[in-house]
DNA sequence: TGACACCATATTCAGATGAATCTATTGTGG
DNA sequence: CCACAATAGATTCATCTGAATATGGTGTCA
């Protein structure tokens, strides 16, 4: 028989319920393989969103871009950094606002993006194989995202209650 | 009509079904507003992570506790000694296997740890609170991990196919 | 117009991360 | 038993990350 011993936790059921967690995990797991492709190119997590995000959506400025690229706005901007000295992504000013900085793939950063998001489409498939189908996974992470999203807006933080 | 630009990307949709990203999406959404908490109490993330992984599953090894923590292995080994120096976790030799160091969480770290899963399970329900039912999802997820990681076993590596 | 609030981006810097490697210990085939 | 492969964990160090803040441009209202 199960016998528990004394450092026997509060609540086991915490982690395999929690969300993030399982969220977290799943991405981890799927991931795990492209990483050790991107370290292979040189290139690093926050480098291959900005490149995918770019290559998708085109041009934009860095705070479009973090949003897009799930990192920090200052992430972004050592990332684009790295990526201009290597040539792979450009900056201009933008047109009417000189504040922003559009920042646009090159030929040669095309090229690369072309070439990573081959690999991760296939590692990903291969690795999802057997999972079944993910048309209805994809739709519910989409809708989750977006109401956890206009409910997070819509919550007063810590300070706005202060004020 | 929509003129697309000349940057106009070559892959429209990649990102839209890419699972990594939306998984990841879905996950910082959803815990950012807990990452202001562990700011507050001075925890990073990968010690929160530690913490909760312990005192769900209670003493355990480095590499166990770093594989169910979601973080590599000297990620661990830092995060540890970090709350070590806090008297939040405590290592002793393991009893049969003398390289392993059991890693266990002290009663003022299960306090601390108590208060952060109370106030993540309260800002997640709070998050969650207009996206249904999860139960689907949750399993879904447990499941998708399982299959793309016994997949991933299965894959020869690229070393192991040169061998 | 000119102060001022606000916004986009850059910079700084303390600290976290993690690949590579090292040490210590364990298990195993000869 | 002894060599040797395998494993647990620690350490090193180059790099990435991101909170805080600085810089500079915009828009607005008096």
């Amino acid at each position: 028989m199960a016998t528990p011993d004394s450092t026997n936790p509060a609540d086991p059921t915490f982690l395999d319920g929690y969300l993030p967690y399982l969220l977290r995990r799943a991405d981890q797991t799927l991931s795990e393989p492209f990483y050790a492709v991107l370290t292979r190119y040189g290139v690093a997590r926050s480098e291959w969103r900005v490149l995918a995000v770019l290559h998708q959506l085109g041009p934009m400025g860095v705070v479009d871009l973090a949003d897009a690229a799930l990192s920090p706005q200052p992430t972004v901007t050592h990332a684009v950094r790295r990526l201009e000295q290597r040539d792979l992504v450009s900056r201009r000013p933008g047109a009417t606002d000189r504040r922003q900085r559009i920042i646009s793939v090159t030929g040669p950063g095309a090229e690369l993006t072309e070439t990573l998001i081959a690999e991760a489409t296939r590692l990903s498939a291969d690795a999802l194989h057997d999972a079944g189908d993910l048309t209805e996974l994809v739709a519910r992470l989409r809708d989750l995202t977006e109401s956890v999203a206009a409910r997070i807006a819509a919550t007063p933080t810590r300070q706005e209650r202060a004020g």
